[in-house]
DNA sequence: GACTGTGAAGCCATTCACAGCT
DNA sequence: AGCTGTGAATGGCTTCACAGTC
């Protein structure tokens, strides 16, 4: 079995390509090309194929893609043939919107478990999941075998409740702090800094009526 | 004045240096090098310096950065040397946590506006903000002078409210919504897929694991 | 001695262009 | 004729390594 390396913005557009044949699929559409997934997400053909084929060898030259097959193919790469259990910490406004948040359940992801630290949140009901103490947090993803986390809370604590989440098992965080946080090698970390994508804009907005640049 | 082309990335990191400048400029740093930046954030100090340099010599050889000017030349590179007034379109759960979002206010951003077509959504109070109906807000954008505005509606309805904002005036849009939008070439987009990152992280849990590709 | 600024090298991702299949 | 799969070419970002400065 050969190394490959896959660039990580080859899963990002994967993962837009799933939605998108999810999309077709439902619409009852049997064959695409790799044109007609190109332009429904805003890439080049070339650049579908050449995505697809790190993975196999998925359509028919002068046809193009089975819809459902190649669906298919899709979450099972994305890791997506299951559902996944998810603990999320930081019953903020963040927090409880993410809770909520249907984009998750619809692409398989399930909070089992909800913790803050703060008082005033223990004991809140999100949809029909209590808010518990994060003493709680180890019993609940042992239970459950989850394995993903969010924190969704301030930067000053992101560090510290990182660590109880790796010690307590979790592989995968996904982080809403705006502060960069060590884990272990073999945790996984991804982060989304809402202001940063804010301040590209504002960047180029700025760039456009400077011309300082051009 | 030369034609140059940034690095989207180099953006990303910027604002991030950014925050961090903020932070150690509230320790009462004076001096900062690229090696402590680059600590800090997490990346390699080669990359710190090329980064800056890009937009001029900020830095003394020998010394370092002066956290104040560089922070100071950071933000207005940015475009962060005033506030800017954002819309919000969508009253959901996460438009109504984006409102209370800290993390805007802090960088700058205000959001002056919340709008919404949902009849049990419009009069409801945010904060201060009472959400009002899409209608209203091509007259709020233009007494405000707002350029920016996020999308947090479902995908079904992001194309046209998309373009209602860029008829009303809207040059920017940070788009949540799961699904492609299409404006015109001079209006700037930046999404927001908050399923797609978590897909990133069960990838690569599951390559972990099967050895698949190793 | 320490640290910046930068050309050059190395590396990685995207685009091109076409052979190969249906 | 149409579309995929892919090696080669291109383009762009990051790392390296060191000259320049304090």
């Amino acid at each position: 079995m050969k190394a490959f390396k896959i660039p990580e913005a080859t899963i990002v557009r994967l993962s837009v390509y799933s939605r998108f044949l999810e999309l077709a699929e439902k619409r009852g559409i049997i064959t695409i090309s790799s044109g007609e997934i190109a332009e429904g997400v805003g890439v080049s053909p070339a650049q579908v194929r050449k995505d697809l084929a790190y993975f196999g060898e998925f359509g028919t030259r002068g046809v193009g893609y089975n819809v459902k097959d190649l669906l298919r193919h899709t979450m099972k790469i994305l890791g997506l043939s299951h559902d996944w259990s998810v603990v999320l910490v930081g019953a903020g406004n963040l927090g409880s919107a993410l809770v909520s948040y249907r984009g998750f359940r619809e692409r398989g992801f399930t909070i089992v478990g909800v913790f803050d630290n703060d008082l005033t949140k223990i004991g809140k009901k999100l949809l029909d999941l209590e808010v518990l103490a994060i003493d709680a947090m180890p019993r609940i993803i042992a239970e459950k075998n989850v394995r993903i986390g969010i924190l969704a809370v301030p930067a000053k604590v992101a560090q510290e409740v990182a660590d109880t989440m790796v010690k307590a098992g979790i592989r995968a965080i996904l982080n809403f702090a705006p502060k960069a946080i060590v884990v272990p090698d073999e945790v996984e970390v991804r982060n989304i800094d809402l202001s940063v994508k804010l301040e590209i804009l504002t960047f180029n907005l700025c760039m456009q009526d400077t011309d300082f640049f051009r």
